[in-house]
DNA sequence: TCAACGATTAAT
DNA sequence: TTAATCGTTGAG
């Protein structure tokens, strides 16, 4: 059994994206996010920025130690529980934004988060609002890089991106080769460590470095052995 | 009401 | 390895 993919170019349904999390994320591997938004609020677009996401991470519900909405639902993860295909975005250590796919749909929480992605479409402007990257594999390396680089912040959170009219808009790509997918434990977290729900494409320089969540507090004495 | 901490990044 | 920085959370 083949599972669904969009036609490259085409963009993504909502239909198409209420799956399980763990699914969609291996097939947003290879999509392009589109941003339409300007520099500044208020002022005319410009360019758009594009990026095709080479690293993605799966968060489901109640099942889900990691997720936002492991207690249920909340001002803050309400679009997690809403209809897939909109972009849940959060503000993350007092600084940052991360941007995610939501998934499924009637009340059940998913959604998968945008984590690395290499910029195909409006390079200058990325580089604009990423000043301090020292390479364009740099620009969108990262969840809260690659948000910025598309412009978003907390006003997005909720808008759809299967809508033809909305600013930031999902579009499929070519579907990565299977055998160039790899999976892992999600970045920064501390629970579910055994849960390989991190996918990304290997060999792109834009996939992110792997980092265990949580604290790492040594035991006094307890340490090397 | 308050203290703790996080799906991170940039700079030591 | 750590500072930066604040909204959300869970306990009292």
């Amino acid at each position: 059994m083949s599972l669904h993919i969009g036609v490259p170019g085409a963009l993504a349904t909502r239909d198409e994206l209420a799956i399980d999390p763990v699914v969609a994320a291996t097939r947003l591997l290879g999509c392009v996010v589109e941003s339409r938004l300007p520099m500044v609020e208020g002022t005319e677009e410009s360019e758009p920025v594009s990026v095709r996401l080479v690293e993605v991470e799966a968060y489901r519900g109640a099942d889900d130690p990691a997720s936002h909405c492991y207690r249920g639902r909340t001002p803050r993860n309400d679009v997690m529980f809403g209809p897939a295909g909109h972009l849940y975005v959060y503000f993350v250590y007092g600084m940052h934004f991360c941007a995610n796919v939501v998934c499924l749909t009637d009340g059940v929480a998913g959604a998968v988060l945008l984590r690395g992605a290499e910029v195909v479409g409006g390079v200058e402007k990325a580089r604009e609002r990423r000043p301090s990257a020292r390479n364009d594999a740099e620009l969108a390396k990262g969840p809260a890089r690659l948000t910025s680089v598309l412009g978003l912040h907390r006003d997005h959170d909720g808008i759809d991106l299967t809508d033809p009219a909305s600013p930031v808009r999902l579009r499929w790509g070519a579907e990565v080769p299977a055998s160039s997918v790899r999976t892992g434990p999600r970045v920064g977290v501390a629970s579910a460590i055994s849960t390989p729900w991190r996918f990304w494409q290997d060999g792109s320089s834009a996939v992110s470095t792997y980092r265990r969540g949580g604290r790492r507090r040594t035991p006094t004495a307890g340490g090397t052995g």
